[in-house]
DNA sequence: TGTAAAACAGTAATGATTCCTAGTTTTATA
DNA sequence: TATAAAACTAGGAATCATTACTGTTTTACA
């Protein structure tokens, strides 16, 4: 199935380009729909899901239940704040020493690696009220 | 909210600890069902979720949208075949030093880590004919 | 331009998980 | 042992992210 030209897919996917949050579909739906008015839900997450099979961006799965998109495709960790859910970039060094010894250790074939650190950002380290808040 | 003691949840915490291979929610239920007939699939994933704030068993997410479980909550990584879906342990030593080296680059607390791989199982591997009769 | 393949908008369907409620079990105490 | 409060259960309804379907519009190319 060839790949034919869509200004949707491109605007989606400039517009991932210029976040680094990691945003989810439904963000993605959100913004994109100011500048594209009738854009919808479902085109949104065919060409996510489009533009991830062919390698252009990459889908990240956190643990919230949610996916989250990076057009960032390099290879990298990420942290996710266990208060307000936010996700980092978390660049590590050894990221390439791990798949190396994984691949040496196990019986298979290994192609790509998901690294995920879960804790509580600075602002949220900062502002403990908002914990007591949400917990009420 | 005190814990009291209750049969299902036992049940379902013996069976996991039974199993290396990571079982879904649902697994569990159908399995739990044979020795336990009218356990309720509420049940399962209330105690699932308990005994993992608990800290008695792990949650996994590695991203086929399915939550795993698993009843060895020490520090290791994990391995998803692309293909089968089976999910198996990947234990490697340098968890530790990954951490502490995110703990130093990160601002803000980290308190756990999760480390997927994906790739072809060996069974997958050697037998590629299944691959192309799953795309067929 | 004309046409076939691919993409679209809008909406319905799916499926894992959570929520709700009335009844049951556990546990602490008399 | 009774008993009462708190926690738990079964069963089913509700939620919500994602996918599938359908008739229409774009794109690519002759």
């Amino acid at each position: 199935m060839a790949v034919k030209y869509s200004r949707q897919r491109q605007v989606i996917h400039n517009f991932l380009m210029g976040r680094k949050d990691h945003p989810t579909a439904d963000v993605v739906y959100q913004n994109v729909r100011q500048e594209y008015p009738n854009i919808s839900l479902g085109t949104v997450y065919r060409n996510l899901t489009l533009l991830t099979e062919r390698g252009e961006i990459q889908r990240l799965q956190v643990g919230d239940g949610v996916d989250h998109f990076d057009a960032d495709i390099s290879r990298h960790c990420h942290f996710v704040c266990s208060d307000c859910g936010c996700v980092a970039d978390l660049p590590l060094d050894c990221m390439e020493d791990m798949l190396a010894d994984a691949r040496k250790k196990f019986d298979g074939r290994i192609d790509r690696q998901s690294t995920c650190f879960y804790g509580l950002c600075r602002d949220c380290l900062n502002h403990p009220a908002d914990i007591s808040e949400r917990d009420a």
